[in-house]
RNA sequence: GGGGGUGUAGUUCAGUUGGUUAGAACGCUUGCCUGUCACGCAAGAGGCCGCGAGUUCGAGUCUCGUCACUCCCGCCA
């Protein structure tokens, strides 16, 4: 074990030399990216975290060390020492980073032979998802996704520098804890000392954050795991990790400041781009007027129409109709696209009933003529105000969706994206930022028959709203806002209720009564009677954001070791069966096994 | 829970109307090569066509089921 290394020091990173190393004595440690064996000399691309630097095995520099070198192959991993030598003039690898030197071997030692690899180590050889989450430490020697992680770890960097220097404070909050109302299915975790009762993993540390307020740490913030056990999607994880936050004796604009200079030094750091120096901010209400969306995508224009009242007597019962069921009527005017074909269209229709829209009207503007299946029904007057109000010129195609305003708004907002993507309209290269505030304090469930939070039970509504809070809830606004990127829904918070009586109002109108709140968080109702500050807070989902920074469609590609859809892990096969033993500790009995 | 996509050498893919011996490229092995940089040249090995049924004289190809991965809806800060 004391000549591991066979005595040799790395001198540096594969990475760092250059022309004025030349003649320098260096060791370098690394994995065989290539190796081109010419018979007489051979070269070798060694590879570490940092970079690729070329060695070079030549016989009249050792003939020992060039006869072993035979034996190298990908992925072997080496340490070398020799010395730094310029390239022959037209040999220079511009490409390269050290591509102006090479190191002329004098001593090697083998220090791990390696199996083929499952797939090359090569960024232009493609390969399945599959085989990469099965064999992850491979693929994270690739340079794409080491740069991710590389990437995500400047962002921590700077998330914690800037959140120090704004006098916040990091604090640990527990994993195994209790579950969370109303939100998302919790993970259980079984406790053998407590027989048949469980820990649930956090959601979020909110209870705990908000607790934090109370005892007096003004401003909190953590780098924390949470846990939805929920089915997953491109941008969701069963564990994800949040930047979150809380401060107390602040509005929400000072909140948003703080939440904007971070994202700055973030991207700062990151990309070395500068932002805005704020982000402009939008009401819930009038994105979903103009988007259809809570998390409106401003890289582009496309807006939302209501045409409502232009049609509610139209000659078109459909349109009509919903109206006067309480319906929506929008239109997006797609500029310049009357010239999508019969199958785009039909591809437009399927995509929109993906969002429960039973169809997609259509127009073309024409020089002559309005060419639709729809247009016959309106009159003059109709259509005149239809031009008005959609600026409609020829080559225009206008998309119609008619339903309840929660389906419309969805299914054009979404087809506005579509339209978006289709016409080349968002890069990846633009980062357009917005918050979104004043959201509903609730949403009514009609199979439950109740209110829900939107946030959460905790966020407060808008002082002017209180007062709706017996009569009409559904009126309310709350303090609640997010931010939002390019379309993606990056983090969002809220002024917290610091009012117990408020607190167990609005508890009450989500049909929590008191007995039920004492059981499930009768602790922080407790804590917010024994002297609570106002406070605030806000946590961003760090997976989503560093996807967006490193240009990824999915946020498994910025995690490092990520699940697959099923919520399993191909690398290590968890989840696994428990041994009847530990099941037996835990007084549980599987009900159902499949073979 | 539901809908779509994919599954063929180690890897990425092709495989015609169902037809007898399943191909290519890269990788791998061996040999040659002193200036390559995804080196080159030559030879070679490598297949449960995801799995299971069915139709058929005959299935990689058609049908049904199933599994895995993936995208989306539902669900979900």
């Amino acid at each position: 074990m004391t000549d591991l290394l066979g005595k040799m020091k790395r001198t540096h990173t594969c990475s760092q030399l250059r022309d004025t190393d030349i003649d320098r004595q260096v060791v370098l440690m690394g994995w065989v990216q290539h190796r081109r064996d010419h018979g007489g000399v051979v070269f070798v691309d060694l590879r570490d975290k940092d970079g690729v630097t070329q060695i070079v095995f030549n016989p009249v520099i050792s003939e020992s060390v060039h006869e072993k070198a035979q034996e190298i192959r990908s992925e072997y991993v080496l340490g070398i020492k020799g010395k730094v030598s310029a390239r022959p003039g037209d040999m220079r690898n511009s490409q390269m980073e050290t591509g102006a030197i090479e190191i002329l071997v004098e001593e090697l030692k083998i220090f791990s032979r390696a199996k083929t690899p499952a797939f090359q180590i090569d960024e232009r050889v493609e390969t399945s998802e599959t085989l990469r989450l099965q064999y992850r430490y491979l693929d994270l020697r690739r340079p794409k996704l080491k740069k991710n992680i590389l990437d995500r770890h400047t962002a921590t960097k700077a998330i914690r520098n800037y959140m120090d220097n704004q006098g916040f404070i990091d604090i640990e909050t527990p994993v195994l804890t209790k579950s969370t109302p109303e939100g998302a299915r919790d993970y259980l975790v079984p406790s053998r000392v407590n027989q048949g009762e469980f820990y649930a993993l956090p959601q979020s540390p909110q209870l705990f954050k908000q607790l934090l307020m109370i005892a007096g740490f003004d401003r909190y913030y953590q780098i924390v795991k949470c846990f939805r056990d929920e089915d997953l999607r491109a941008d969701r994880q069963p564990e994800f990790t949040q930047i979150d936050m809380e401060l107390s004796f602040v509005d929400e604009h000072e909140i948003m400041k703080i939440a904007e200079g971070l994202i700055q030094k973030i991207f700062k750091d990151v990309l070395g781009m500068d932002l805005a120096p704020t982000f402009p901010q939008i009401t819930y209400d009038e994105a979903m007027e103009r988007f259809g969306l809570d998390r409106p995508d401003l890289r582009f224009g496309l807006e939302l129409c209501n045409v409502s009242d232009i049609v509610e007597d139209a000659g078109f019962k459909v349109f009509a109709n919903v109206v006067k069921n309480g319906g929506l009527v929008k239109a997006i005017n797609a500029k310049g696209c009357a010239t999508f074909s019969r199958k785009q269209i039909d591809e437009l229709t399927e995509f929109v009933a993906v969002y429960r829209a039973k169809g997609l009207a259509w127009i073309k503007i024409k020089e002559d003529e309005w060419q639709s299946p729809i247009a016959k029904f309106f009159t003059d007057a109709e259509k005149d105000a239809l031009k008005q109000r959609l600026n409609l010129e020829v080559g225009d195609i206008v998309f119609f969706v008619a339903d309840q305003p929660k389906i419309t708004n969805e299914a054009l907002g979404q087809l506005r994206n579509e339209l978006g993507r289709r016409q080349g309209l968002v890069s990846d290269d633009v980062f357009e930022f917005t918050w979104v505030t004043e959201f509903p304090m609730f949403d009514y469930d009609e199979t439950e028959k109740r209110y829900h939070s939107l946030h959460h039970p905790f966020t407060a509504p808008l002082e002017a709203d209180i007062d709706k809070l017996s009569t009409a809830p559904l009126e309310m606004k709350s303090r609640a806002y997010d931010l939002v990127l390019n379309g993606i829904e990056i983090g969002g918070g809220s002024i917290r209720i610091h009012d117990t009586d408020l607190q167990e109002r609005v508890l009450g109108c989500l049909g929590i009564d008191e007995t039920e709140a004492q059981e499930k968080f009768g602790f922080l109702l407790e804590a917010l009677a024994s002297g609570a500050p106002p406070h605030g807070g806000l946590a961003f989902g760090l997976d989503r954001l560093m996807m967006i920074l490193c240009k990824e469609d999915s946020i498994r590609s910025v995690i490092a070791f990520p699940k697959t859809q099923k919520a399993t892990c191909l690398l290590t096969s968890a989840p696994s069966k428990a041994a009847p033993a530990q099941l037996q500790e835990l007084a549980i009995k599987v009900t159902k096994i499949e073979e």
